[in-house]
Order: C-alpha cells, then structure tokens, then sequence
DNA sequence: GATGAATGAGCGTTCATTCAT
DNA sequence: CATGAATGAACGCTCATTCAT
C-alpha cells in the first residue's frame, strides 16, 4: 500500500516537474499569456492534470517564480565563496541577467510576483539574507559602495532582466552586458563618494524596508 | 465652409483624444492587455468609433507610444538648453523615468514597441539625434563617459522604466530615485576610468547600432 | 427655381448612377456580403450619400436586379428581331449566361431577388411576355420543343449564371459554353419527342405559373 | 480500458455528429452566413464546444462539403449497379437534385468549396472516378452522348443543385424536376449527333481537366 | 442635399477552468 | 489519479444604419 502510494506519488511528482520545465519554455517563447493548453501538451499530459497540480495558471506562474528565486539564492550563495567580494557581486548580477536574457517572459513575471505573492515571503527572505551578506562582504573590502543594503541587489535584478531583454532587432543578443557594465561602475565605492572632488556626493535615497 | 470641416474634424479630433487619453489610463491601471471596450467605455465613445480612428489595438498601442517618443524628444530639446550639460543628462532620465512610474503598462509597450513598427522610424530617428547631442555636449564638458552613444539614453529609457515600475507594496512610490542615483553615478567620466587605479578599467561592449 | 432643382436632381441622379455601377463592380468582386463603405468609397461619395438613395443595401442589390431584368429584356427584344427563331433563343440563353459569367456574386442575387420583391413584378412581367415571345415564335418554327413555356427562359437564366459561376481555378473561363451547349440541345424539339423511337417520350413537369 | 476509451470517444463523436446534423440544418434554413451561435445552440453544445471539433467555421463548412461528396459518391456506386446504364446517370443526376433541394444553402457552399480545399481531393477524385464509369457505362450503351466526360457529372451537380434551389414562392417544390428532365434529354446522344438532320451537329467545348 | 462621424448589435474565436469517464 | 471533453465569459473587430454638421 505504501509502496504503491509513493509510487503514486513519484510520478505525480515526476508529472509536476515536467509540467514547469514545459512552462518555462514555453512562458520564454510565448510570453506569460501562452496558453495552459500548450503548456500541457508541451508536457506531454493532459490538460485536466495540469490543473490538478496547479489549480491556477497564477498557481504556476508562482511555482516558477519561486524556482527562479531558489536558483538564485543558490547563486547567491556560490557567489558568496568567490575569494574576490567584489567579483562575488560582479557574478551575481551577470549571471541573473543572464538567466533573464533566456527567460524573457518568466522574468516580467518575477517582477508582477515578488509582489503580490505572501507564498514567497519564504524565498525571498533568504534571497535577501544572502544578498545581504554579499553586500556587507563587499562593502567590508571596501569595494561597493556603502549606501546600498542586500534588498536592493533583489530589486536590482528586475532592472537588470529588463536590460537583458531589449526585444530590439538586430541587436546583438549580449547588449545587455554593456548596459550591466555601467550599472555596475556605478556600484563602486568611489562613484558615490569621490567622483566630483569639488561637488558634494550624490545623496541617495534611504533603502527600501521589505516584509 | 473651411469653418464647417474644421469643425467637424475638431469633433472627431476631440474624440481621438479622448480616446488616447482613456487608453493611457486605462494601459497604466491594468495594464496593457485591458479591453477596447473598457477603453471606449471610459472615453465615452462606442467601441465602433475607437475602431474608426485605430484600426487595430496594435495601432492605438502603437500611437501612444509614438506620443511617448514625442514627448521624450520634446524632453530632450528641453535639456538641452539647461545651461550644466551634465544636469540636461540628468534631467532628462529622472524626467522619463518620473512619467514611467505613472505610466506602468505603457511603458513596457513602449518596450515592445520601439522594437517592430517601422511607423516609429522617424520619432526614433528624431529622439537619438536629441539624445546624441545631449551625450556629446555632457562629453565635451567631460561630465559623462566618453564610451557612451545617444542611442544608449533611448534604450536606457525603457531600463529607468523598469526601475519605476517595482510594484513591491508598501514600497515608497518614487523608490525609483534611489536605482537612478546609482546609475547615474555610473555614467560619469570617472566611473569608467577612475575608479581603480591600479585596476584596469571596465571596457564596455561597443554600442549598439540602430538602424 | 425649377433650375436650381433640375440641377440639383441631375447631380443626385449621377449619383445614383455612380453608386450602382459602383455596386455592381464591387459586388462583383467580393460577392454580395461587400461592405456598403466599400461602394460608397468606389463610386466616390459618402457613405450616408448611398443611403439616402437607397434606404437599405437590400435596396440597392434589388435597384441592380431591376436593372439586369430590364437588360435581360432588352437582349431578349433584340433576339426577338433575329431571323432565325431559334437562334434568338440561343443567343438569349448566351447573352444572359456570358453576362453571369462577369457578374460572379450579382447573379447569386438575382436569383435571390427575383423571389421575394413584388417591387420587381412589372419587370418580371415584361421579361416574361418577351421571352414567350421568343419562346412561342421558335416553337412555330418548331426549332423548339412544345413543352416549354415563356417563363421558363426567365427561370433558366439562374441555372445558366450558375452554369457560368463555377469557381474551380484552373478551369477555362468559357466553360460554361460546354454546358449550355448541352442545355439548348435539350431544348430542341426532338429532344423531347423523338429521341427514343421505341421508348415513351418524357413527361415534363407542367410549366410553373408566375404570380 | 478500450471501453472506456470508446466511451468517451463516443459521446464526443456523438456531439460531434450533432453539430454537423445542425449546421446542415442551419446552413438550409439561414444560408452559409448563420451564425456559429446558432448552430451550437441548435446542437444543444456550447459555442467552444463547435470550435474544438472545427476550429474554424470553414473546417465546419468543409467536413459538411467531405460528407456531401461522400454521399454522392455512394450514390454514384449504387447507380452503378442498376441494370440500365441509362438509368444510372439519369438516377445520379436526379439523387443529386433531389439532395440540393432540401440543401439549399450548403449547396451553393459545395460549390465555392469543391473549388478550393485541396482536403477535399480525395473525396473528388473518388467521386469523379465513380461519375467516369456512369458515363462510361452508358457510354457503351449508346445511351449517353460521346462528348461528356465523368467529370462533368459533377460539374453537373452543382447546376442542378441551382436548378433545385429556384426560391420563388408559391412555386411547386420540385419544379427542378421540370428543369432536369430538359437537361438528361439533351444529355442523349441524339440530342448530339441527330438532331438536325440537315444541319451540323453543335460541337461541344472540350471536357474540362480537373487536378 | 451631402458628408464624415458615430454606434449597437453581432460575429468568429480563444481560454482558464470544471466535469464526466 | 489522469484525461479529453465541455463551457461561459470575454475579446478584437466589422458593418449596416443613423446623426450632426
């Protein structure tokens, strides 16, 4: 009977995992408003199950979103044994707007999500306590800028997927990584504070609180 | 009868506005997949005459945009006559990203929009050539990286959008200023050169070509 | 006065005229679900314009078959003077076949119309005495067989514009001559009478009777 | 399992057949433009439901013509297995008749559709293979003129599906009977070759090729 | 009288979600 | 448990007809 049931399971288990990996092809090609019924038949199972794991298209939508933020808090966390705290940061920002640059839709989507959702409360509790130790790590070395708190690396990462996703044609796919390269000269220390000898420093506004 | 036809064309023209101004409305509230009826509802006309002047969804998306662009361009030209070329810059991301954090869905059309339409060529044309004259003045009185192009404020816009539109509840509303200060400081001259003596500076990624 | 409204007649009668021969291009064209804008565009006045000459589109396709029955009339008046009895009724069959054949969409209407309208009886009843005309001539010449009646010609048109309407691509434009030819030899009075020496002649149906 | 199976394939075949029976229903009472609305409502489905199974009101239209051109096929077949090769075609052409009067409005579909839907090739060629031995047959029998080929039968068809769709009011129903007994009598071979003793035989356009 | 503008009613179609098997 | 089938509600869009100028 138990084994029976746990078989059950794994395979339900199995079926809920191909059903989010179908998603997020799927949401990356179509956008957020493809439809469940592709989603489904990406998957390979029917529509009626997919339902049954996730009883709304919202309910998926936050499953993956969730997802995105376990993976990057796992690399936040590799980022955080970088010997150089600096590069640790460096990396985490390159390498989530190197996920958005394949994501396209999914990433809009963590935007709308990290919102509403108290589901994630979670996730993002632990995104924003190893962000934060990355912050203070850096900070500690004197290589980023005091002003900025672990929260906004969070935040930033929207901004950053946005940069990866400029649908403009003929691009280069990479642009992004310009546009990172300024966001992150202006991460340093001394753009906040030596930049203009004479002029007084750009006072920034105080850090968002969250939860 | 000149007074006549004009009068019937103010009719219509008012109608039009109308019904850009409900769209814009309406696009920021719910975003930009909101219905043409509720578009026409809240312009008071019927949804027949909101297909009369915009074929199309898409072209009435597409006209917003384009009023964003002009509006973005008249921006521009303002700046440029601010008599610190450095504060023109400055003015006019802060000046997009503040109609940003109104526009909310819109924005992101814009996004998508500065992409495909050819329609948009001649406001695109019209804003980089603004933009480039605002870089190459903040340049010349060596208050702005050199390595940067007019362009890169066009695409920048739609990243100052993003940074506009966390829709964290309980966040302040114009946490904006917060990401804008730090990517404005990483625009200036220094940021790029400066800021590590004994370090290499950054080289960004060419900039990209449009058109 | 009288002037002023003479003229003022002579234009609404022009375009009255535009706009049917506008009608019957389009129509034509597109089939009989044209738009009535499409019309009004084509014959170049307004749109109101077309309705204030004829209240409603059906209005106007049944103005169009008036028309085609009075042009039937006229081509059967014409065959009528032709020397050989029979070959006025076969010049009228072709006649009315080759203008269906321009006329794709129109002749579907007309078969329509020549139901419903009682706007249309004195037509009906003119076309109908001439083709008995044409009918009864040829029969005592006996080049046609005695069994038919003048308002058959009338209810054949609409079999031979079908004749002349068939959309297979690729066929020849003409090939309803193929199939009209067939038709008139079974008009001929050894068709109905001597073709089976052996066998029993068929029995038609008895001619309908009109209003 | 395979019960099950059928099961519900049975019930969706069952909605299915329902949609067809009403749209033929429909099609005959409102003309091809009735509503997709009505014939859902009239199959007692909802309107999705009509879409699933045709997921256009064309595919709809279409499987209607498929079914038609299957079911005169089978007629074909069975005339061809009357004693009298005569007969045969005279029964076709009359079984043909008979079907569009009742048709009305789906007929004139066949007709725009046996043109266009390369899906409906096979049903075609089928059926042209079949009208070919009628013609054939009676042919041989010296009961059929020389000059016609199989695939006029079906060319035929839709001329006398018009013939049967006369819809003047207060006309008998089946004075299409009328109009095809003149048709089959000019179908003889005598109506060809014998008719004018004195005068040259009409010599018919050649038969079209189809495919 | 002529016109462009306006519109209500309707159309074909889609889709997230529920139901029956 | 898994599924294909079913569906109500909505959507973008069209059009014959009426209205205001």
């Amino acid at each position: 009977m138990a084994v029976v049931e746990s078989a059950l399971r794994a395979d339900a288990a199995r079926n809920r995992e191909r059903i989010v990996a179908a998603a997020m092809e799927v949401f990356a090609e179509r956008g957020l408003e493809a439809s469940t019924a592709e989603i489904a038949a990406r998957a390979g199972v029917g529509e009626a199950t997919l339902f049954r794991r996730f009883p709304t298209k919202d309910d998926l939508v936050t499953a993956i979103v969730a997802m995105q933020f376990e993976e990057a808090a796992a690399l936040a966390a590799e980022c955080l044994e970088d010997d150089d705290p600096w590069r640790g940061v460096e990396r985490f920002l390159y390498g989530m707007a190197e996920r958005a640059s394949v994501d396209h839709g999914v990433a809009g989507a963590a935007k709308e999500k990290c919102v509403a959702s108290p589901s994630l409360a979670g996730e993002r509790r632990r995104l924003i306590d190893l962000t934060s130790q990355l912050v203070r790590r850096a900070q500690k070395a004197d290589a980023l800028r005091d002003d900025i708190a672990g929260q906004d690396l969070m935040f930033l990462m929207s901004a950053v997927a946005s940069l990866s996703d400029l649908p403009f044609p003929g691009l280069r796919a990479d642009l992004w990584k310009r546009y990172l390269g300024i966001f992150l000269d202006g991460l340093r220390p001394e753009a906040a504070t030596k930049l203009r000898p004479g002029a007084p420093a750009r006072k920034l506004l105080e850090a968002p609180e969250v939860e």
